[in-house]
DNA sequence: CGACACATGTAACACGTTACATGATTTG
DNA sequence: CAAATCATGTAACGTGTTACATGTGTCG
């Protein structure tokens, strides 16, 4: 459910066909989330058979408009908050987890592997980031939201690599001092 | 492909069958995602069809053991580091770069709301977790893996409460000043 | 002309998720 | 005995994703 609001948040602004949708959402998000167009489409049906778009058939000239219940749908996705009860699984808890499981050996070998590995590509993206100060910025707008993007990106490594940490001194903390080595 | 590397974890450890699954997944957890017992099937049909597990099948008891290939899996996961590329669509990003394409105005709106969310939802797990410590507390290692899970909620929560911050500086900075009201 | 962007779609598959059916065993 | 837990499975559906087929227009 991100690909279907991203569309019906496009479509808000006015009524557009399938293409117009794959080349808004991508540079929406700033060239960084490319969509297939074939998706589009896809999307576009079920968005319709939930009656949330309707088509607008012009002699073969395609286009899809936001319905009063997709208005509605949308103004419900921007208020809502992600309230997510259960949390959403995540990958990097669950490997720890699991790790843990193999006993704290075993975790603290997988913590200190994706802390090196996330240390390493913030210090990537960090470059990159340079570099691309420095190169043609394509347009303002785009420019906005994939700085805005990085920005998340290198926040929520940074937040990983505090709770890798505090994973490490907890396991440490349960463990029997003996046979851990660090 | 979270649930699948999980089981195959839990199966690394020794044949299990599928109901153990269910309830290894869980306790490993924390309690935190609960796994319907459904899926445990299905995903040991994918997982015997990818040749990762084999069944037993002695006498009706049915249990399920882990194969080299799928040793070879698991490695490969302990191992990798999420390189995400293109990084994955996160709903809280996309929302607010949807925003964006509403007019600043718009954006601040979102922005200012998700905040206040995530900062109720902040105090309300605060709250939860001074409970929890003064009730029953399971098992040891339930009790570590429950809290990790915690812990990493209100790391992310903070990212995002950061990273929102971040948002609206910027937007302010690349807007024309006059009609962005504060 | 040939490559590339524009434009529309279909088919197939992946994983996650829930609801349902069914039965054995345990326990209050 | 009744309810809960243990235990196995199937069917159906949802979204995301890719590969493929097809055609038009444009530009070097």
């Amino acid at each position: 459910m991100a690909v279907r609001e991203g569309l019906l948040a496009l479509l808000s602004d006015g009524s557009r066909y399938g293409y117009q949708l794959k080349t808004g959402f991508e540079s929406a998000t700033g060239g960084v989330w490319p969509l297939n167009v074939g998706q589009v489409y896809t999307t576009l049906e079920r968005l319709e058979r939930d009656g949330l778009v309707t088509m607008l058939d012009a002699a073969g000239q395609k286009s899809y408009e936001i319905t009063a219940a997709g208005r509605e749908a949308l103004g419900d996705w921007w208020q809502a908050v992600p309230l997510e009860d259960p949390p959403p699984r995540d990958e990097l808890m669950l490997k720890v987890l699991m790790a843990i499981e193999h006993g704290p050996q075993h975790a603290l070998e997988v913590l200190t592997r994706q802390r090196t590995a996330l240390i390493t590509l913030l210090s990537q993206r960090r470059r990159q980031a340079h570099r691309r100060v420095a190169s043609s910025p394509s347009s303002d707008a785009q420019a906005l939201s994939a700085q805005l993007v990085a920005d998340a990106l290198a926040v929520r490594a940074e937040a990983d690599l505090r709770w890798l940490d505090l994973c490490e001194s907890r396991i440490l903390a349960a463990s029997p001092n003996r046979k851990v080595v660090r």
